[in-house]
DNA sequence: AATACTGTAATTTTTTTAATTACAGTACAA
DNA sequence: TTGTACTGTAATTAAAAAAATTACAGTATT
């Protein structure tokens, strides 16, 4: 569910960049996008990883960019969302192996799939996340 | 669900492009996916609102490709499938209206998600369906 | 007239996603 | 040093989405 995700964490990112050095807490990021908290912190988790963010334990804690918006681009915050997952999927059954093109599919499609991820990081790369907050 | 119905959609159209001129059956097809065959006629529906294929009603009848294989791109299957959906989505929720980010961040995510669908279209314009079932 | 299809609607089942509950761990601050 | 307000995460429940199934009218073919 790389799909949604996206937005999420892209939403969560803009706050973050819009009010930049403050801490946010898991809920009031949660009220903006009118979601659980505890999926504010899921989502925030890969965003960690990926070093977009940092978080602080305790009172008074929560999350802030973990560097300028300046040399965040969309791109970053959807390689960090997708992890290994792609945006397009297989179905869930597994073709016939016994037919000529089902025991074969998978393996090309996974090839387009890499490509069309690929694009749209190119594609995503062009924008920097402080230019984006910036329209708001 | 654009995600797996374009992996759905191109296994039909590269045992169409596989054996070219041939009436295939909804359960034929059906059995190589492994999925119901009710479900691979509301797939082919939409790719014969796109003219990629073409079907005929009763006894031996079936589907074939509307067109040569070497005019198909991967793209034109795309489209068909994608019609006025993204393949990123919007969280469910609506984002809170009283957030300068949550008023808006919709209208600026969809239009993220134009630029993706387009370069995947891009992308996938490159290779023919033709070319795409010749790996088989 | 029997047969083998498409097309499509309605329903049920399964799967996926999101929400909720719960709680251990942490830092601040009175 | 204790209450408070957070993160982090696991486990469970609820809701939504997707797929399967059932059903059947309509249509060529033989």
């Amino acid at each position: 569910m790389v799909k949604s995700k996206f937005s999420i964490s892209l939403h969560i990112m803009t706050l973050l960049a819009y009010y930049p050095g403050e801490w946010h807490s898991s809920a009031i990021i949660a009220e903006s996008l009118n979601i659980n908290p505890v999926l504010v912190r899921k989502e925030l988790k890969a965003l960690k990883s990926g070093g977009l963010v940092e978080s602080k334990e305790g009172k008074n804690g929560g999350v802030r960019l973990g560097k300028s918006a300046k040399n965040i681009s969309l791109a970053d915050i959807f390689e960090a969302i997708k992890g290994d997952s792609h945006v397009l999927n297989l179905s869930n059954n597994l073709p016939d192996v016994n037919c000529k093109i089902g025991s074969q599919i998978n393996e090309k499609l996974l090839s387009i799939f890499d490509n069309v991820d690929n694009a749209i990081v190119d594609i995503l790369k062009i924008q920097t996340l402080e230019k984006f907050k910036n329209q708001f």
